[in-house]
DNA sequence: ACATAAAAAGATAAAAAACTCTTTTTATTC
DNA sequence: GAATAAAAAGAGTTTTTTATCTTTTTATGT
């Protein structure tokens, strides 16, 4: 479904979230082990959503990644496209590449209802609605 | 989604079961040309398909492959478990090693039902209804 | 200013997936 | 039974993805 890359990505977000709801800034050690992921494979990921502004850093002692209030709105949408690209929105299922209402693949009228209820389902899941349902006990992040 | 191998075997084998049914065999070239796949590569994967029995070939002149009356009862599902495994059924979206219905992660309870339509379609779409589908000019399978 | 702690950047390596080439086996037809 | 046509098998290459290692830059505290 999503590459090793955007789960890592995705787990890493809420991590930080997380913590950074404290106040706290997160090194990329304890990213590292609170996801699973990697050190330094995780380290090219937090820079490439750095890069695209999804999450912030500072170098230095007592430096690491942590959000803004704001960035609590990010979805899981946005960290999918940053590391993915847009392949769910485009891409057919079977990968041809001409597919569409005209020229529907076999599963195309299917799938379309399949789709859309995916792609709701990361656009509407915020980092600040995962920070919340955490809180209440809702759901874990184990590995 | 699914494998590059998985893609192309789906197509094949809907391409053979079209051409199937009007008795002829096809050959490696003509399967190749017809889905797009790379000749070689696509040897690799009818192989494959042929130990798990979902379709048949026979050596030498006037050979190649082709499926029974019976094996248009193959699902989607049936080929994307005999390539790409049983990872859709068993899987976590986000690739958690542990979630379940006790221990879900964060989009667990959102996914479930994407996941029960997304595997309904597999497991529902034949080979068989595909012909059908395809006589009545209801999909394509361009390139 | 210096030591230190952290991320950023760059380069490399390992593993997996995708793809190709060559040889062997098997069946057919003449 | 020789020539031929096709798939099967085996070995190899290329590309992509995943992962690691090393160096550089930047900020902090003393």
């Amino acid at each position: 479904m999503f590459s090793k890359t955007c789960e890592y990505g995705i787990k890493a977000m809420i991590f930080v979230a997380q913590k950074s709801k404290q106040g706290k800034r997160i090194a990329l050690k304890e990213i590292a082990k609170g996801t699973g992921a990697p050190e330094h494979f995780i380290a090219k990921i937090m820079q490439e959503l750095g890069r695209k502004k999804l999450v912030h850093s500072i170098k230095g002692p007592n430096g690491g990644f942590y959000l803004e209030a704001f960035d609590l709105r990010t979805s899981l949408a946005d960290i999918v496209k940053a590391l993915d690209g847009n392949g769910v929105y485009t891409d057919c299922v079977l990968g041809l590449k001409v597919c569409n209402e005209k020229k529907p693949c076999p599963v195309h009228d299917e799938y379309r209802d399949i789709k859309k209820k995916f792609i709701r389902m990361i656009e509407e899941n915020t980092l600040g609605d995962f920070n919340e349902k955490l809180d209440s006990g809702q759901f874990f992040l184990v590995n």
